[in-house]
DNA sequence: ATACATGCAAACTGTTTGCACGAAG
DNA sequence: CTTCGTGCAAACAGTTTGCATGTAT
């Protein structure tokens, strides 16, 4: 993907956060942005423990307990979606403008496939509309055997 | 709901336990049968502690090792479903002739509602022909905020 | 100058594991 | 009689918390 999408689409959700913080009375430190640009760089799914080894290797160094709390606030401002997927520890990812999606887990490969779906939408807003509740978040997850692992048995 | 066809749900649910264990070669111990019963008693979602509480309560003395064991072999053998939802512990509820569902979690209050889909199940096949993936279970929750606690707001 | 955020380590909590005993096959 | 399952307590892993230090406001 262009580098350049990537810069934008980060300069938006540093702008959006500054935002958030200022509304919030939070303040603005320098290991909030940083992480928040890290998500966006890194664009993938990870785990706390991964995310915090990544960091390290670039030399970054933020404590783990900086990296739950701002995550909490990266999720409370929309810019991070959180995920607890069957195995053990929680996974986040970037959220802002990218694609809405869901996720299938290979049960025995545990590989994480992605898929989106439009209908998804459609039962959502249903259910929105006949229980007066308003989602805010959802988590769609499809487990099960993946073609690889299928030719394997 | 009629005792009675909780009962014959009972009898046929034990009866597919028995022949799973005898498949997988797993010995018949009074344990398993005794948890499946009172989980189909039981009938609502449930986390391992409570459940153990429930258990403790009627006098029924299970080990926590037992109930993970045991649950875990049930899940294997599709009598029960297990979510991960996103509050720290695992949850637990029967899943066979029970009306399949879905389930929404109030943020604000934690209660959990439950709704069914049938396009839902539409989405799924979609994706199972698409992909070649074979769905053996699946979680679908929207996080979001109840009626009540909007009112409140 | 005044809190609030960070970093570190200790505490906590849900789950897993190791081992001795007991029961199913 | 052999082996697997159970119960208990200890171990483990992910996350949270408490406190001293540092820093945004």
């Amino acid at each position: 993907m262009p580098q350049h999408s990537c810069d934008e689409v980060i300069i938006e959700v540093t702008e959006n956060l500054k935002n958030y913080l200022i509304e919030k009375g939070y303040r603005k430190t320098p290991e909030r942005f940083t992480i928040l640009k890290e998500i966006y760089e890194y664009r993938e799914h990870f785990d706390v423990d991964t995310f915090y080894t990544h960091l390290k290797n670039k030399k970054i160094h933020i404590s783990k307990a900086t990296l739950y709390n701002t995550l909490d606030i990266l999720v409370e401002a929309g810019l991070v979606v959180k995920h607890q997927f069957g195995d053990s520890c929680a996974q986040y990812e970037p959220s802002y403008r990218l694609r809405k999606h869901s996720h299938a887990i290979c049960i025995k490969c545990k590989k994480i496939f992605e898929f989106s779906s439009e209908e998804l939408q459609k039962i959502i807003h249903k259910f929105e509309e006949e229980n007066d509740f308003e989602v805010t978040n959802h988590t769609f997850v499809l487990y099960g055997i993946c073609r690889d692992c299928k030719m394997k048995m």
